[in-house]
DNA sequence: AGATTAGTCAAACGTTCGTTTTAATCATAT
DNA sequence: ATATGATTAAAACGAACGTTTGACTAATCT
C-alpha cells in the first residue's frame, strides 16, 4: 500500500522500458506485455508497482517533468532577479524555456532524446486522461512564462502572444517528436542522428532562430495575401 | 473484388464516421464498433467495403489528399508560369502550400476542420504503415515545393531550408491538430471555435506571418546564446 | 421467370488486451 | 529460527479487439 522502501530496480526498469516503448509505439500501441517483456519483469509487476497502465504513463512523465518544471522556474527566476524589475528580452525567455527542455535531450540521466520525443508525441495524443494530466503538470510554469512574455512585449496584444506561444510549442514539439516521420514526408535525411546528445544540440541551433523569427514576425493587420511586406531571404547573421 | 458500381451511401457514411473518430480518438483508440456504430451500419460492412481497418484509414486520407495534392501542384504551376522563369517569392510559395491546406478547413465538402485536425494528428502517429503511407502520398508535392524554395532562397543552404520546411510543417500541423490540447496546456481559451470555416480563416491569419518570420529568421552562424542579434518586438505592419 | 450478383445482417471466430488472484519467494527484525 | 511484510511468479479472468462466416435480401441481367 505504501512505498517507503528504496526498492530494487524493478520500478526503474519498468519506467525505462515504458518510456522507450511509449515513445516508439504510442500509448495505445504499447501493451503491458511489451513493457514487461522489455523490462524483463513479471506481467503483474506493473499493476503492483503503479496500479494501472494509465498511472504508469503518468509516472513516466512525472519522473521527468518534475525536474523540467523546477529547472524552468528557476531559470526564469534567475533572469528576473538579474533584470531588476526591467522586462526581460524575448530571446532570453525563449532560451530559458526551450533551452532547458533541449538540455534534457543531452543528458541521458534525464531521459535524453527518448523522453524528448515521447513528450513531443504525447502532447498530441487524444486520450482524455493524458490531456488532463498535462494540463495539471504544465499550469504553473506556463502561467509564469506567459506573464514574462506579456511584460517583454508590452505593445503586442496578449492574445497574439498566446497564439505565438502555441505555435512555438508546436514547432518545437514537432521538431523533436517527428524527426523521422517528417524526414519520410520530406524525403530528406538531414544527416542528423535522432539519438544522443548531438541531436538535441543540433535541434537547439536550428530551432531557436526559427522560433525567435516567428515570435517577432510582423503582426497580422488584415490579411496575408497578394502584397507581402518583403521578400528578403533569411539574413546571414555576421 | 472490384468497385465500378456507384454504390449506396454506406461507404461514405463509414468514411465520414471514421474521419471524425480517428480525429477525436486516434487510430488505435478508435474501434471498428465505434465506427460502424456512429455510421449506423453493420460491423462487417467495413471489412466488406474496405478490406481492413488499415485500408479504411488509408482510404479516409486518399479521399482528401488526392484533392490536396492536385491543388497544391496546380497552385505551384500557376505561380511558376506567371513568374516566367524568375524565382518565386518565398511568401508566395508558403501561401500556395499552406494556404491550399487551410482552404480545406473552410470547405466542409473537403473535410473541413475535422480532416485538417486529423491530418495534423496523424503525422505524429507512430504506426509504421501510417508513416509509409504518408511518405508515398507526399513525395511528389514535397519534392516540387522543396525545389521551388531552393530557387527562391539561393543563398541559404539547402539543408537549412529543409529544416525550416520541417519546422513550418510542424508549427502548422500542431496549430491545427492540437488547438484544444494546447489550450489546456497553456490554460487559455483563445476564443476561437475549433470547428467551422472561421477557425481555418483565423488559423491562416495567425499562422502565416509566424511561418514567414521563422523562414526568414537569421541563419544560425554559431550558437544561440548570451548576446542575441536584437530584442525588437514584432513590428506592427502598417 | 430464374439465375446471378452486390450488399446487409447477426453471430461467432480466435487473439489479445488490462487486470486480478493465489501462491511462492525473499529480506529483515525479533 | 521464525514471523512479517514486501516483492515476484504463474495462471487465469472477463472484456474488447479485428476479422470471418453463412444465411438472407434486394437489385440486375438474360
Amino acid at each position: 500500500m505504501s512505498e517507503p522502501k528504496p526498492l530494487p530496480d524493478t520500478r526503474e526498469r519498468i519506467l525505462d522500458a515504458a518510456e522507450r516503448l511509449f515513445m516508439e509505439s504510442g500509448y495505445e500501441g504499447t501493451s503491458m506485455r511489451m513493457i514487461t517483456g522489455e523490462a524483463e519483469v513479471n506481467l503483474a509487476a506493473v499493476n503492483y508497482h503503479f496500479g494501472s497502465k494509465e498511472a504508469l504513463l503518468r509516472e513516466v512523465f512525472r519522473r521527468r517533468l518534475s525536474w523540467l518544471n523546477r529547472e524552468r522556474l528557476s531559470a526564469l527566476n534567475e533572469l528576473e532577479e538579474k533584470a531588476n524589475g526591467e522586462p526581460l528580452k524575448p530571446s532570453a525567455i525563449l532560451e530559458a524555456f526551450f533551452g532547458t527542455l533541449l538540455r534534457m535531450g543531452t543528458d541521458e540521466a534525464l531521459g535524453g532524446m527518448t523522453f524528448l520525443r515521447l513528450l513531443g508525441r504525447t502532447l498530441t495524443e487524444p486520450a482524455d486522461f493524458i490531456r488532463a494530466f498535462f494540463a495539471g503538470e504544465y499550469a504553473e510554469v506556463v502561467e509564469r512564462y506567459k506573464r514574462a512574455l506579456f511584460r517583454a512585449l508590452p505593445e503586442v496584444p496578449h492574445e497574439e502572444i498566446i497564439w505565438r506561444f502555441h505555435l512555438m510549442l508546436g514547432a518545437m514539439s514537432y521538431a523533436i517528436a517527428g524527426t523521422d516521420a517528417l524526414q519520410i514526408v520530406t524525403g530528406c535525411e538531414l544527416d542528423m542522428n535522432n539519438e544522443g546528445p548531438d541531436a538535441a544540440r543540433q535541434l537547439a541551433e536550428r530551432v531557436m532562430p526559427f522560433l525567435l523569427g516567428g515570435l517577432r514576425a510582423p503582426l497580422p493587420p488584415f490579411q496575408v495575401s497578394k502584397e507581402q511586406q518583403s521578400t528578403t531571404e533569411p539574413t546571414k547573421a555576421a
